[in-house]
DNA sequence: TTCACATATATGATATTTCATATATATGAA
DNA sequence: TTCATATATATGAAATATCATATATGTGAA
């Protein structure tokens, strides 16, 4: 991972919540972060491919849903910055958070 | 410092290895970084200006020349992501620093 | 001291490039 | 077919580069 790819990806609002959030609970799907973030699907969707192209993420479908979480390969110092930057901007995406059911999650557990 | 403006204002490649420079060496005119980025003055210039603005670094002229350094009242959060950067990432700004001469901070001293 | 000039840096105006968003369409699974 | 997600394209907005110029400081001569 350069540094300046991964400030550039991290570098937009619904990019950045999207990554803090799911080092936050550790997966979601789209639709997960369309509550979370109140935005329209190919919004979402657009922004977490720019994020899966340059291996912040990792997408896997299952079923009909896609779930992103964060890159098992991602350099270790990226992912330090990402977990650092969550814990001292909770605020920030605390909102979002809040929105988030993961209903999804849960009921393909249960 | 929101996340967000620091994610915004690093994802240049002429902002992020001046910060990591700086963050590197303590402080740097605007010489020095022209010199060792090989940009033409007023890029430079207004980069610094960008960085200064949202409070990741501080100028101090002295005599003609102006110094910037990492803002001292920086969250320690930001300080620590950038130093941890630069640490992980000395072969990006590796280049630049070996085209850094630091005369005028050397020769002010002598 | 004052004047002329050089150096270091900043900024205004503007052209260009980059980026985000919206809309429409496509794909893949149930 | 419907649902969840992805992608292509067009467009508007924002970031960046470039050129010219402004400001601030320093130096040497008269």
């Amino acid at each position: 991972m350069k540094p300046l790819s991964l400030f550039k990806c991290l570098s937009d609002d619904t990019r950045l919540k999207s990554v803090l959030i799911i080092d936050e609970v550790g997966e979601v799907c789209v639709c997960d972060l369309m509550q979370a973030l109140e935005l329209e699907q190919p919004k979402v969707s657009r922004h977490l491919a720019e994020l899966r192209k340059c291996n912040i993420l990792l997408d896997e479908r299952r079923g009909k849903w896609v779930y992103y979480q964060l890159h098992p390969e991602l350099a270790d110092w990226a992912k330090q910055l990402i977990s650092q930057t969550r814990k001292h901007n909770l605020a920030y995406i605390k909102e979002a958070l809040s929105k988030l059911s993961l209903d999804n999650v849960s009921s393909a557990c249960g």
